[in-house]
DNA sequence: GTGTCGGAAATTATCGATTATTTGTCAACA
DNA sequence: TGTTGACAAATAATCGATAATTTCCGACAC
């Protein structure tokens, strides 16, 4: 176009289309891989140390990166911290301002209601199309990543079943909605999910004893793989705004704006 | 948070939480800045930049980025680039693979019209939220805007007055939804107007004859400011759907899929 | 006390060079 | 004719060093 690129740009054009989305359910077949997943380059294994530690609270919320600190905590050099950083700002995970660095994204009350709000309405709009579009092998990948959640131990004692568990009912939520056929849409429910994720694992050990999580969460796919659509997105959004409903009173116990 | 990172964060937290969000709107008030509005180094001016030449259709839809032809072509060096890059991902208009290096985001017919349909949901309702709780300031500034577009020249013949309609347009679309007081959200839907508009700057010159765009844009903002939600969301549904529509068409005309 | 003006010190941003990976080519071979 | 493998060229990724900017801190005036 316009002649100016002609020669710059490789036209090896491509129909590939996912890149955000895609990357949330990537991670979803981990192990057994001979395929390449590409997590190669120094850079890209940053992004998920990082996301990691910033997830799981290692890093505290709004604090600033002091980038030389962060070099030799994570002993790389510049450049693939610094792109790593950047990329991640997209998760809403990191900051960024000229001159002054990057810092890790401050937590509150406000934050917490916008995402729980989002994901209500996101989330359940994404079950609605999935329902309506959502392929047999979608129906299979609910039911196979539900049993598998629904056998997933949860001791508040070992923090390695903790991890594990929030993996799986991270991936269990996007399979929910995978079968949209929205790829953008998918990203964006991505980085809602990542962000509630942030506050559950800081603030909560384990839910609250009147809640049956599993229960909902079999209601919730027993209703999608039956179109039930009002019934399920009914349940979905209660089971997200119960979350945020106990998350917000963990907060405000804790003193957080 | 498990003494980890004590010395290596200065622990010097703030309240600021837009970062996403912020970034579109900061580019509204332009000019007469004797505030820092934070463009300052290499990295951030190619930010802008590149997603002007992408938007814009300089560089090729899904066409491979060569680096070292972009390096001289913007006269920067690598570090820079690959962080302007990086954070274009986020945004949707650039792809990237691991030692494949970043691409330009593709356009398709299906992209489109997940990008038509999410702004007609999120931007509705990003509209009923403002319209629930924008103040004052709010209502003024949507007029103003609406003036500002409705006063902009947009002469086919004069390629920088096309420019200067988009911006406008552009923080016209934005104007109209920031009093929901939903960073997150904002941030969302000012991926989707970008890569609404990249398309629009593609394969469309001006509108075709049988639409009165400034009408349009009247009436949804009066409707917003009068709080006549239902009228109001109608208006921008139609409003978007109609240019969704419009895109299509051109799109299949030139043969992509 | 309060403000503010320099000048270190700390930190971020950028550069050029080096290393690692992928891609292209071509001959040997089945 | 098609496939494989080795080598070379092209490209991406990373590193260490340097430049630019901000932050810190004390002297000084008011």
């Amino acid at each position: 176009m316009l002649g100016l690129w002609e020669e710059q740009l490789q036209s090896d054009r491509t129909d590939t289309h996912l890149a955000g989305a895609a990357t949330a359910l990537r991670e979803a077949d981990e192990g057994n891989s001979f395929v390449d997943d590409g997590k190669n380059t120094i850079a890209s294994q940053l992004v998920s140390r990082l996301r990691e530690a910033i997830v799981s609270g290692q890093l505290e919320a709004g604090s600033k990166i002091n980038l030389d600190n962060a070099r030799k905590r994570f002993q790389v050099s510049l450049s693939p911290l610094r792109e790593a950083l950047a990329r991640l700002i997209s998760d809403g995970l990191v900051e960024f301002e000229d001159n002054r660095g990057y810092r890790v994204a401050p937590l509150s009350l406000a934050n917490l209601a916008e995402v729980t709000s989002l994901r209500e309405e996101m989330e359940t709009y994404a079950l609605r199309e999935a329902m309506t579009v959502g392929t047999v092998e979608w129906e299979g990948n609910v039911m196979r990543i539900l049993h598998r959640l629904n056998r997933t131990e949860r001791d508040a004692a070992r923090p390695e079943t903790l991890q594990q568990w929030e993996d799986i009912h991270r991936e269990f939520h996007l399979t929910l909605i995978s079968g949209c056929g929205k790829p953008q849409l998918l990203s964006f429910c991505s980085i809602l999910l990542n962000l509630n994720d942030r506050y559950r694992r800081t603030f909560l050990r384990a839910t609250s004893g009147d809640r049956n999580v599993n229960t909902e969460h079999s209601e919730i796919a027993q209703g999608a793989i039956a179109r039930d659509m009002d019934y399920a997105c009914n349940r979905l959004r209660e089971h997200i705004h119960r979350t945020g409903t106990n998350l917000q009173k963990h907060l405000s116990e804790k003193g957080i704006g």
